[in-house]
DNA sequence: AGAAAACCGAGTGAATTAATCGGGATTTAA
DNA sequence: TTAAATCCCGATTAATTCACTCGGTTTTCT
């Protein structure tokens, strides 16, 4: 049960933007620097941010990134959707999967990932940056 | 957000042994073969769970594999932490690690992966095998 | 023009995962 | 007492994923 270390970073990355809410682009190197994130890599993980339209960014010099929404209408799990996909602690219960395994309707585990996916979901959908960044 | 096949193969293989309480050992070979598991595979998922005391072993012919104990006293989390170690969404958060990262206790994202690990132990420490097969 | 920054896809080494393998130990039944 | 069934256990391998790295392009500001 471990997030993978785009999803980690992402949210890290975001939370600084958080911070400098209103405050004009950030650069990227800024971000990575401050949280020691190769930039290269932090790079990867802001496109798929942007594209998901979740930050706007700034291209050219004295450009950067910014949040695309107010801090209180981003949730985490925005974040780590964009970032890994689907919530989903075994493949045949994956968000917006419709269609179910071979197994099921047989399939007894199954109400246990799916509870713990909604659970999971519940939970990153119920936090916002802005509950982040005010402690 | 995943579980490994380890954990998902475990909960089953135990569901199938928690139908079968008190009908005598059940092979592993069976158990695979109903569950459509490697049996090699299987029998590194249930060293470990026979070691942490979840399943007792009969060896020999007509020998098998029986819950340790009544079904409404096995907890998915039990099986899980086993196959798995330790709840944790991040590193950081291990269950049982009292040290903290180098980045706390100023880092503003902690709290997130700490209530999301809490949440995840209280889902699957909520469900018992008797309440997997009572569907 | 030159510097600073975002944009983008491809590639790579290490780690982890998911098995497979080979053989040994124990017990039961014929 | 021998054969068959079954658990026991560590080693090895194949596949996949992860966490980056790289090389280069485009855009914008000064």
């Amino acid at each position: 049960m471990k997030i993978t270390a785009k999803g980690e970073y992402g949210v890290r990355a975001m939370t600084t933007l958080a911070l400098e809410y209103r405050a004009g682009p950030i650069p990227l190197r800024e971000i990575a620097r401050r949280e020691g994130i190769s930039h290269r890599f932090l790079e990867q993980i802001f496109l798929p941010l942007r594209r998901a339209g979740l930050i706007t960014s700034v291209r050219g010099a004295k450009g950067g990134y910014v949040l695309a929404k107010a801090p209180d209408e981003i949730k985490i799990g925005d974040i780590v959707r964009t970032l890994e996909g689907p919530i989903a602690p075994v493949e045949c219960v994956a968000e917006g999967n419709e269609e179910s395994c071979k197994r099921s309707p047989a399939c007894l585990t199954r109400g246990i990932w799916e509870r713990l996916r909604d659970t999971v979901s519940e939970v990153l959908d119920d936090i916002t940056l802005a509950d982040v960044i005010t402690n």
